[in-house]
DNA sequence: CCTACCGATCGGTAGG
DNA sequence: CCTACCGATCGGTAGG
């Protein structure tokens, strides 16, 4: 029985974990089936018997991920624990998924876009769905004071763009273990690079009063 | 005289902003210099008489912009400023940068990896670049005792990413302004999530020790 | 700036 | 899983 299903499956999955890769290092649109078909020592003919169009392959990639992330983060958010702790789990748990497979979850930010509808439009109120998760912690860390009164949603889009940026920078061989990296990120999203709650600096000059009291030259120029 | 050379760059300037246009909602590869002549209302070889590649388009939509961000920060830095101030001062004009042509942005950072060499070593070189000036402002902060010693390398890594994905979220008729933006990320990597300094939430048990303790399925499972 | 065109390659199908 | 092939399209050039 293991032999019998095992050719088919096995290319099946040879197919997927070859586009992961060429999806990650080309991107899906410059990668073509005679690529894929060659990473995986066959005629691009022979992929169709496995998966019907290019975009299926991603289709397939993708919302594999979309179901990890969401499997470790489910069990995290019914858990009845201090919004502090609730982020140090979850930003633990995304940080594992991402490392499981850091090709994988490249492709998953990085080539969503080329999905048709409604696959598109799926994948967008997935990626939604799991913001809005985060958004529930940070909503409960507010109203039990632990957190200070920020715009959750504006929390929530700096925190996943960390998040999510963690694949182009971490190496398996790096100094950090997965731990420690989960742990410094959520250090970091918790308390910032701040030693004092103060930042008794006068007021802030942003850039429009620098520019007007004639120091600088004007930002928007054209080139 | 004006009007002898505005054809010229007229359309070259058309070009490299339905360039813009195109690379950042279809992707590099995916848009044909068919595409990108039609939406300037032209042969695709007449493209040609004002770049001679498609790759040619590319570099200097990356490398104006990258001329641009460093334009901006540079005379941040040499100014003599506590670090959170120069902190909130770079993030002012990064944001400034990123919102002032948000398409443009998006193809800085989505689709520099089509870059051949040895444009892409150099592109990547002037990234690190424009790292290493956030990493020196961290140092100082750290140096000075306003900023707690953190990994300077990861947060400056970290403050990035949120920066670098500011154009997939800004809107310019959104609720904030591109102060109040600039405001709330710096307050955000300031001083993080948390109201106040201590997290005596006990023990932090990781996912490790959490899966150890019998309480939830296995993280590394495969599918 | 255009017409006309090049060889190469694309995603995908037929049929076995 | 392959051979053989489809029409469409690709980036780019010649020549005016």
């Amino acid at each position: 029985m293991r032999l019998r299903s095992a050719p088919l499956r096995g290319s099946k999955q040879k197919i997927f974990h070859a586009a992961i890769r060429l999806f990650r290092a080309k991107g899906f649109s410059a990668t073509s089936m005679r690529d894929l078909a060659a990473a995986c020592g066959m005629e691009a003919s022979s992929i169709y018997n496995h998966y019907s169009s290019k975009e299926e392959v991603l289709q397939n990639i993708l919302f594999e991920r979309a179901t990890e992330f969401f499997a470790q983060l489910d069990p995290i958010l019914r858990m009845d624990l201090p919004a502090p702790m609730l982020l140090r789990m979850a930003v633990d748990r995304h940080v594992r998924v991402v490392t499981s497979d850091v090709d994988a979850s490249m492709v998953f930010v990085q080539e969503w876009r080329h999905l048709t509808e409604p696959h598109l439009d799926h994948f967008i109120s997935l990626r939604h769905q799991y913001r809005d998760y985060f958004i529930e912690i940070l909503q409960k860390g507010i109203r039990t004071g632990l957190f200070r009164p920020i715009n959750e949603k504006f929390a929530a889009v700096g925190l996943l763009s960390t998040l999510n940026a963690l694949h182009e920078w971490y190496r398996p061989d790096g100094p950090l273990s997965i731990s420690e990296i989960a742990r410094q990120l959520s250090d970091q999203l918790l308390f910032g690079f701040m030693s004092t709650r103060e930042d008794d600096l006068g007021p802030v000059m942003n850039t429009e009063e620098w520019n007007n009291s004639g120091n600088l030259e004007s930002v928007n120029r054209n080139t």
